[in-house]
DNA sequence: ATAATGACAAGAA
DNA sequence: CTTCTTGCCATTA
């Protein structure tokens, strides 16, 4: 019974449907592939709630974070070199604090 | 319950 | 390119 207690990091009982959904979302991506906080919304089924997308990736633990980037490719702010990190070792490429790729070239 | 804030987005200037 | 405004979902005070 997940529901008292005794919960494990990867028990997202404590969020909200559409949080749950976004979780979902962001853990289908793989290695090397970069979406923005909006793309995530959308397939979560909420068009427009970017924001929620990034509460998301700042609270719940175990998401592969760096691979989700801002409308125009912007990396998160404040985790630019741990990101670049990331993503490069995943065969990405990042110029500026940006990914490089076709749909943010 | 309201206001302010945030790893956002899109449009206007 | 930068800045400002509005809309969005959720959290925090």
């Amino acid at each position: 019974m997940a529901s008292r207690s005794t919960r494990s990091s990867l028990d997202r009982s404590d969020l909200t449907p559409l949080q749950q959904r976004i979780v979902a979302v962001i853990e289908l991506l793989g290695p090397g592939e970069v979406v923005s906080y909006g793309d995530v919304a959308h397939d979560a089924g909420a068009p427009g709630a970017a924001r929620a997308v990034g509460n998301v990736c700042a609270t719940v633990p175990g998401l592969p974070w760096w691979r989700v980037v801002n409308a125009t490719g912007r990396l998160v702010p404040g985790h630019e070199a741990r990101q670049t990190a990331l993503l490069e070792s995943e065969g990405v490429t990042v110029r500026n604090d940006r990914v490089r790729t076709s749909r943010f070239g």
